[in-house]
DNA sequence: AGCACGCCGACT
DNA sequence: GTCGGCGTGCTC
């Protein structure tokens, strides 16, 4: 038997059956390995010899549910795009090795039918007061109600104490589907259209479009209850800041359960829950990040990808891969439609449906609802902020205008820390990550210098480490938390919060500051791009973008359509019906094609002219791309390898290598990068040639090469 | 990914 | 004389 082992290997291991063992494709097994064991999973009939000596046996099933055929094709698919080993693409299916070998969990226990009886014992009745904090397990509720073990158990046996449902995870029966909200006429037809595609159990690819409040979410959540009628799963990808207390409010409104959750954050104990409850079909809905793609959802009846023109759908490190467009592919192999949702629809989607190939579904805004908020630009060069400030005199007055009159504003910029650059004002020494080409970034908050692209730290020092001056050093250019000081002086006691991904602690922290805002206990929000998704502020009626031309720079072909999506999202943060918002844009290039295009409100020229460029360009989507990067941390090495390997490359008409040249980020983590560019038409086969260029060369393995399909930034 | 094997520097 | 560094190769 083919056994697939969730570990780098080129292919999968072959192992003898035998009798006392019954597998079949699909089951998860345990199997020697060395000198260790490991789980893989029977991937099919052996395709090889190999010599009787070194042939071993399966040495058990296990008992989880099997990898159906749907998932272990889309693995093997996955794997050839990616050029990824198929173990490591698998590895993602089975992050949670405890779920298949440790028995379930504890089960909980709760308060039992009969009424209790008179005669019960103190200790007893101590139990079931330890139970009031909700469903525990038996030696919890033993140390809680400091009785013995025996208690419990008597209690277990009398029926005083019942099996209750696990915490996680929904059983299928007790899934209430509510009956769905009033829909617009619109939303009716969009939602129609899904839910007749769900009932179909074939593939199709569709993208939902419309603006924030517009109620796409709605009509996805028809399609959910569409693929939960069928009996199906449904399995609903968000980015990882956009899974909020707002959304699951949203979800349990229509659903009056939780679903199931699959995200970093998860620990070991509720990995393994959710693991196995979307493996045995016990979860209907699952809700998670990219990596749920890979969960070994059984009866895959939907997937939703919402927000899906968000750049961290793109893993970026170890198998390289885009979720959402890997979405479209699962959804293929388990024959089930697929719901891409946005406000603003990443080109590579629209070209899709102008090809025919993802059908197309546009929501009106919803009738009375604040439209698009007015959105204005402030010229940076007519009216320059102070010096040593950065927020210029129109943008304050708004300011003044919107606290005046009690209401809300919200100044976005996505710079983290105090200033993207801190120097020695005597010798001009600049502060740098020792790891990384990149400047470390001061956080006065916790008086430390941080590097955003490896771990490194240090605390900040009293002097210059160049020169030895004192209080010498100099910020340069704004950070969140230098804005909050600008505004302190401008605004004493003003109530204002600043939305980081490092200023507050999870998930939790985020809904808490958020709840505050809605109960406008906040008066000035200043965020990062975590403020850009998920939230509504009703309260919120001006939009500050301190920096507009942030990400417009650098000559990344993506940077543009990136800068509009992230600004529209922005300035759909705001306003409300009877409380229209206000987006002012700091900029110093007003007449590029972004602002512009932002200022009219015009998307659709934009898009139509950044699609013109692409396809002269024969960049993607109407081209094809690869990238490969050599790293070491020897520079001269890894140079000299990048070279080699551009030498190599083969000699096809049909695609063109470029460079090698420093990565974007040349040195990271203390390794030097160099990045070949490999460009090809629409219909080449690019992963053939790289395979049979890169079977050529042969690295030594203190040299790193990754290959990413598709990279979202091509500089 | 682990893990063992193997070949060169600072210690009881 | 060893202990241990991590570079290299293998696991059916």
């Amino acid at each position: 038997m083919a056994v697939l082992l969730p570990l780098p290997l080129a292919k999968p291991y072959t192992y003898r059956l035998t009798p006392e063992v019954k597998a079949a494709p699909g089951d998860f097994v345990l199997v020697p390995l060395g000198r260790k064991r490991a789980i893989g999973v029977v991937w099919g009939d052996a395709r090889e010899r190999i010599s009787e000596a070194r042939l071993k046996n399966i040495l058990a099933r296990l008992d989880a549910p099997p990898l159906p055929q749907s998932i272990r094709r889309f693995i093997d698919w996955v794997a050839d795009y990616t050029l990824t080993p198929p173990g490591a693409v698998l590895k993602m299916s089975m992050s949670v090795p405890s779920a298949l070998l440790a028995p379930k969990a504890k089960p909980l226990w709760q308060r039992g039918p009969s009424p209790p009886a008179l005669n019960m014992s103190e200790q007893q009745r101590r139990v079931l007061a330890a139970l009031a904090s909700g469903p525990a397990s038996a030696r919890d509720l033993a140390r809680r109600a400091v009785v013995g073990a025996g208690v419990i158990r008597r209690m277990i046996a009398h029926n005083l104490l019942i099996p209750a449902p696990p915490k996680v995870g929904i059983a299928a029966a007790s899934l209430q589907v509510k009956p769905g909200p009033q829909l617009s006429p619109a939303q009716m037809l969009a939602a129609r259209d899904l839910a007749t595609k769900v009932r179909s159990r074939s593939f199709s690819a569709t993208l939902l479009e419309g603006v924030t409040g517009a109620g796409k979410t709605e009509v996805y959540f028809e399609a959910i209850a569409a693929a939960l009628e069928q009996g199906r799963q449904a399995l609903v990808l968000l980015p990882e800041i956009a899974m909020t207390a707002q959304w699951l409010e949203r979800f349990r409104a229509r659903f009056e359960a939780a679903p199931v959750l699959w995200h970093s954050d998860l620990g070991v104990a509720q990995r393994r829950q959710a693991w196995r409850a979307a493996a045995s079909g016990e979860a209907r809905i699952i809700v998670g990040a990219r990596s749920a793609l890979f969960l070994p959802v059984n009866d895959l009846g939907l997937i939703v990808v919402d927000e899906e023109h968000d750049a961290s759908y793109k893993q970026e490190e170890g198998a390289i891969y885009n979720a959402r467009d890997m979405a479209i592919v699962r959804a293929k192999f388990a024959a089930c439609p697929s719901v891409l949702v946005s406000a603003t629809p990443s080109l590579e989607t629209l070209v899709n449906c102008q090809r025919g190939r993802y059908a197309r579904l546009h929501l009106p805004e919803r009738h009375g609802q604040a439209g698009m908020p007015e959105i204005a630009a402030i010229d940076m060069r007519q009216t320059p902020p102070g010096s040593g400030r950065f927020l210029s005199p129109p943008l304050i007055e708004a300011l003044r205008e919107t606290f005046a009159a009690g209401e809300q504003a919200l100044l976005f910029l996505n710079r983290r820390g105090y200033a993207p650059l801190t120097l020695c004002g005597a010798c001009g020494h600049r502060l740098a990550c020792p790891n990384c080409t990149a400047w470390l970034v001061e956080h006065r908050q916790y008086g430390r210098l941080l590097c955003h692209h490896c771990g490194h730290y240090e605390i900040t020092p009293a002097s210059c480490p160049k020169c030895g001056a004192e209080r010498s050093f100099r910020a340069c250019g704004p950070g969140v938390e230098r804005l909050r000081e600008e505004i302190a002086r401008d605004f004493p006691g003003l109530n204002v919060a600043v939305l980081a991904s490092d200023t507050l602690a999870g998930p939790k922290a985020v809904d808490a500051v958020i709840e505050r805002i809605g109960r406008r206990q906040i008066d000035l929000v200043i965020g990062t791009q975590i403020v850009a998704k998920g939230h509504h502020f009703p309260h919120l009626t001006l939009v500050g973008v301190v920096d507009a031309d942030l990400g417009l720079m650098g000559g990344d072909l993506r940077a543009a359509e990136r800068t509009h999506q992230m600004l529209i999202q922005v300035a759909g943060r705001a306003g409300r019906a009877d409380l229209p918002g206000k987006v002012l844009l700091q900029t110093y290039a007003p007449d590029h094609p972004v602002i512009k295009a932002l200022i009219a409100n015009d998307s659709q020229t934009f898009l139509t002219e950044e699609t013109k460029a692409r396809m002269a360009a024969k960049m993607p989507p109407f081209g094809r791309l690869a990238a490969l990067i050599v790293s070491g941390a020897d520079e001269g090495e890894a140079m000299e390898a990048a070279r080699h390997l551009a030498r190599l490359a083969p000699q096809s008409a049909g695609m063109r290598v470029l460079g090698p040249a420093p990565a974007p980020l040349y040195r990271l983590r203390g390794r030097y990068r160099f990045r070949l560019l490999a460009k090809a038409g629409l219909g080449a086969p690019v992963q053939a040639w790289l395979r049979d260029w890169l079977g050529k060369v042969k690295l030594p393995r203190h040299l790193k090469l990754v290959v990413d399909i598709d990279p979202i930034s091509f500089l």
